[in-house]
DNA sequence: TGCACATATAAGCATATACTTATATTATGA
DNA sequence: TCATAATATAAGTATATGCTTATATGTGCA
């Protein structure tokens, strides 16, 4: 496998994006299915707001994608990423979030949508 | 090997310290090496505070050891903290800093330190 | 067309960050 | 003991960050 080697600056950058709890958690989240904002809402209890501009900074950097479906935007791990290997790399060495999401599901808040 | 899973919360604080260029590259410098606070200030071509200002951060989240010989201060990476795993797996996949050390090296400005 | 829901954006604000300059601390060596 | 070198710390400042509340935008549906 060939090995690339991801600037330094680009990754700093990444970096301190993943600095952040919240979106740490976020990454996490996405990382294995994609997740629309109020299912962030709800699993990080934080305002609506303030989970938006969080992924507007993930999404500026071009660490996720982001996809509307009806009236839900769905947000997605972006493995395309020139700094993707670092944060693949970080992802596998923090406890998964996927309970959180299987919690949600439970809880019957989990979006299901196929429009 | 045991695979060990980081906090989310010390990994984003780590993670923090990492997303800054000028932090960033003095881990990649001691990596392989241990330096003092004169090399950096050389290498990164900053302020003698504003290093000495990055070294506290690191050294006060215990991501690097430091050592006093004689007049001057040597700073180390500390593999044992909890979050090196992660600091380790960034570090291979920038650039190495090495060449930058060697340049030092050449224009007789490294320390070399036997008390 | 109009209302409700999901989301984004704007503006304001408190705190954090990364420098600067000035000064203190510690060690060396004449 | 004094001057110098290496480093740390303090104080000041401009900018960045992450929230809040308020409002705008876009979609679905009666």
């Amino acid at each position: 496998m060939e090995k690339t080697i991801i600037e330094l600056e680009q990754a700093a950058q990444t970096l301190k994006l993943l600095g952040d709890k919240t979106r740490l958690t976020i990454l996490g989240l996405v990382k294995d299915s994609e997740c629309c904002v109020c299912e962030f809402v709800e699993v990080l209890q934080m305002s609506q707001p303030s989970i938006s501009q969080h992924l507007r900074k993930l999404r500026d950097a071009g660490l996720v994608k982001e996809q509307r479906r009806g009236q839900w935007i769905f947000y997605s791990l972006n493995r395309e990423h020139a700094t993707y290997p670092i944060i693949q790399q970080v992802l596998e060495q923090i406890p998964d979030q996927k309970e959180k999401l299987t919690a949600l599901e439970k809880a019957g808040l989990r979006i299901q949508c196929d429009s």
